[in-house]
DNA sequence: ACGAAGTGCTTCGAATTCGAAGCACATAAT
DNA sequence: ATTATGTGCTTCGAATTCGAAGCACTTCGT
């Protein structure tokens, strides 16, 4: 089964995934109760809240969701809930500029300290300071690693998903 | 901003979110690209693999989806493409007993390999040992405490509050 | 034995995600 | 200048997620 990793490996790599499953659920539930936001939106909030004027969309997404499309609904979800504001780039007609409203830097103060506290009680509090410092430096390194690798296009034939297959050996759908 | 996060903790916990994020993202595309299942569909298969006999729609759902329905979907997709089964448990009419298939075994197996080469390329290959080690013991720890928390939606079903119970015996009771 | 409460799973609707295709503007090549 | 190619964003449809409500069976309390 394990086929290539070893025990310490495979463990690492579950534990590592599923405690960050945990993390963002917990979290998700307190900035929706807190705040009716989802995690996404805080992210987007957070960052132009932090950033010193207005993002392009691209900018915006950036490490946040994987898919320009996403990002374009929840900033119509944000726009309409007054929370940023969209304009036009004057430098290049097809950019949009986002910049986060009074409400929008308001809401994030509004609902931050919650967020704090979750992360603390779930992450913070059972690392040691040394764990801290490590697991910055190991997590820092990976993601700037992971983000330079290609997009992975240089996928090799490509097989027909057996789920389509047996769907249609199957004819009997529900819908 | 930070507001009661030290900016090692903020960037730690960022850099955490972001890096196990494009890990997933890239996961999802090998798997999909070579066995037409979702990484949740993986998981599900790699935990029927593993167990030595048939689990329970709990059992199989801790852990992996956060919601009951969740299953009940993705169990329709893999029993529909064959690659598990689903059963009457004698000892309580109520459970469904999952089992993979030889079809499902056959799907992992074809998609391991792959798998494994993602997580080396853009996890392992950035970890020395030490990390390595670190970071199992961390992520360990971190997501035993975290499920140990209160608001686990494939926990048991939250417990109605005393107080709700006497709302119900009282009907006109004001709020 | 009987009813109340609990548990396991499913159904349903709403929200959110992505990828592909499309549109508008920008830049490069000739 | 004109055309080709690239970039930024949006629209659209399909897939997947969750929570609430519901059904069926089980267990508890009396």
């Amino acid at each position: 089964m394990t086929d290539g990793l070893d025990p310490r490996e495979l463990g690492t790599y579950f534990a590592l995934m599923e405690a960050v499953g945990v993390l963002q659920h917990h979290v998700e539930q307190q900035l929706r109760a807190e705040g009716g936001i989802s995690y996404v939106q805080f992210q987007l909030l957070a960052r132009l809240a932090d950033a010193d004027g207005p993002l392009t969309m691209t900018q915006l997404a950036d490490g946040v969701v994987y898919s320009r499309s996403g990002l374009t609904y929840q900033a119509g979800l944000l726009e309409k809930a007054g929370l940023i504001t969209r304009g036009s780039f004057a430098q290049d007609e097809r950019a949009t500029l986002v910049s986060i409203t009074d409400e929008g830097r308001a809401l994030v103060g509004q609902v931050l300290p919650g967020h704090v506290q979750v992360t603390r009680r779930l992450l913070f509090d059972s690392l040691s300071d040394d764990d801290l410092q490590h697991l910055g430096a190991i997590m820092t390194r990976v993601r700037d690693h992971a983000r330079a690798q290609p997009p992975r296009s240089a996928a090799p034939r490509k097989r027909r998903a057996a789920a389509d297959a047996a769907a249609d050996a199957a004819p009997d759908s529900p819908e």
